[in-house]
DNA sequence: TAATCAAGGCCGACATCAGTT
DNA sequence: AAACTGATGTCGGCCTTGATT
């Protein structure tokens, strides 16, 4: 910066001036300008960033494998952060164990606080992890992607809830009396919530629940293990966690002669992209998780602007029938 | 850092030797470890980064779509950082026109570069940024994911082209001489390397190439407009750039009537997990993208440390034979 | 008076060097 | 001499204050 004053012959104080925007006469603006040009100078984001006291810069803490929903989540707000003029900081853990889920969302969490972000975004929030958010969310505004009672941290998530209960009513106003649920791992708050509309939507129309059968991964994988040992008979409809689990099952019962929507329903939650492209195209519900995570960093600066709790965001999703479900033929 | 030390009754600077290793007393350091806990102190990155001109920071600029391949990319690269001690900025431009991508891409390395970031990794590289990488190089170390023919930017790349000659020559080991290329994104690196190993082996086996039905993107909806146009008896077998692109190319015909691998064969490049999971499971070429991104970040360390060019790395491709391709009936 | 610019201090660490045991 | 500790200056900006036109 002295090198560009020198040059435009100001002092350094007045290029600092030109770049914060405070008086400076329009032919010094003009000399500051060709200088920067000519020597191709550019601000010294780590020197403001102690000066101010600001990093413009927000943590995003992702967890689990970069799925779809995950990577939408991040492309939301990376546009979000970009819209803004803020940068992104993520970190992505892969968590095996429980225990290593504290100490090492702990890690990237304090890694954040050092690096004196602005904010942080929690995407995937685990079971059981309100008290660190919440003893982080006392030194930086947090947002996190799930319900949180706390007014330290603030949250917005999709409506899974009413997702399952969407998708387990299609099913019963198709006809269909014995519903099985795929439910998502059973650490995932998305999972239990999913699961309970799932519950609601059978004890309302009267019906009784089956076994839940549960998947220890959102993936294809998860699915197709239940798909090739579950009685196909014990079941005409079924309401699965999400698409990938869906696409799994569908698999696996395929191989063994039992083809949607001839011989059952099934219905998924999220509409990937592929969901369309699927033999048949699947009944799903969307979400729409891109506008999940700019809605994330929205509130989030809004939380760093004026310091005031944000009113939770809950956005909604949309039942989506293509041919994989119908009404049952048995 | 005052703070502690006064608790501590020793010098800040004392409390700094403590952070960063040097001559501290066995009962210094306990004092020290205690006021840590007690104040709950946590050093400043950003004044830190200031002093030692290093922010153990990289940034990873990716373009387009996170799908899977720039998921895979992403965690690896996380990974590889995390295991080293560094953060990661990432950024993920949507580039609609080619106006837009020189100057979002300058706009977003400048950004890097601003941050003092100790280097940079450019995953999905386009046509023509070479110029800019290469000027961007010059100040910090540079790792693409593409070949780059220079001295400032170091690269690695999974093998493409490779890929696309073992792809076309199981089809022509099959039987198959009539083969379509589904190719990628025609600004894309990876669509000419794929393209090209497909034309080699037609011509290494003595055969015509037929027409190359080009996808403006890499995904499902791509493949799905050319399967419902083409004409199914100009081909017995078809070579996708990568998976999406055949899932929907393979779903629009089989609405026709046609289905893998008895009416045709199909094979794909990625091998995402949801091959395995499609009805027929997909042929495909194996690419390892989240060794790509951490080898990415493993040579851009390296450069970081040494200042030496590093050699560039191909990830090696890997034929993964399914259901999806058979000999041809007709 | 308003617009414009310069000088000095400060953000929070660490490197250096001097000083003590 | 070796182990340890403290005082001072510096990284590169911005804020405050005060001066000048």
């Amino acid at each position: 910066m002295a090198d560009v004053g020198r040059l435009a012959e100001v002092s350094a104080q007045t290029v600092s001036r030109f770049f914060t925007g405070g008086y400076v006469g329009q032919e010094t603006r003009a000399r500051i300008e060709a200088a920067v040009a000519e020597l191709g100078y550019r601000q010294n984001q780590v020197a403001r960033n102690l000066r101010v006291q600001r990093t413009d810069t927000v943590g995003f803490l992702m967890m689990g494998p970069i799925n779809y929903g995950n990577a939408e989540i991040l492309t939301g707000v990376g546009r979000g952060a970009r819209g803004s003029g803020m940068s992104v900081i993520t970190t992505q853990l892969d968590l095996d164990t429980e225990e290593d889920a504290h100490s090492d969302v702990r890690a990237a969490l304090d890694r954040f606080l050092s690096f004196q972000v602005d904010g942080i975004v929690v995407g995937t929030p685990y079971l059981g992890l309100g008290a660190v958010m919440e003893h982080v969310g006392g030194e930086v505004p947090v947002v996190t992607l799930s319900e949180q009672e706390s007014s330290a941290v603030d949250f917005t998530h999709a409506d899974s809830y009413n997702a399952g209960l969407t998708a387990t009513r299609h099913l019963i106003e198709l006809g269909h009396r014995r519903i099985l649920h795929l439910a998502g791992p059973s650490d995932r708050n998305e999972s239990g919530q999913r699961e309970q509309g799932y519950r609601d939507a059978i004890a309302e129309a009267g019906l009784s629940p089956l076994d839940v059968l549960r998947c220890p991964e959102w993936d294809a994988r998860s699915g197709a293990g239940h798909g090739a040992r579950v009685d196909p008979s014990s079941f005409t409809g079924v309401f699965s966690a999400n698409d990938e689990i869906a696409f799994g099952f569908s698999h696996a019962l395929a191989a063994r002669g039992f083809t949607a929507p001839r011989d059952y329903s099934i219905v998924g939650i999220d509409d990937m992209p592929d969901s369309l492209f699927r033999t048949p195209p699947l009944t799903t519900v969307r979400m729409d998780f891109q506008l999940l995570g700019e809605t994330a960093i929205r509130m989030l600066l809004e939380r760093i602007r004026t310091g005031e709790r944000q009113p939770g965001v809950i956005i909604p999703a949309e039942l989506v029938v293509r041919e994989s479900t119908g009404e049952p033929r048995r």
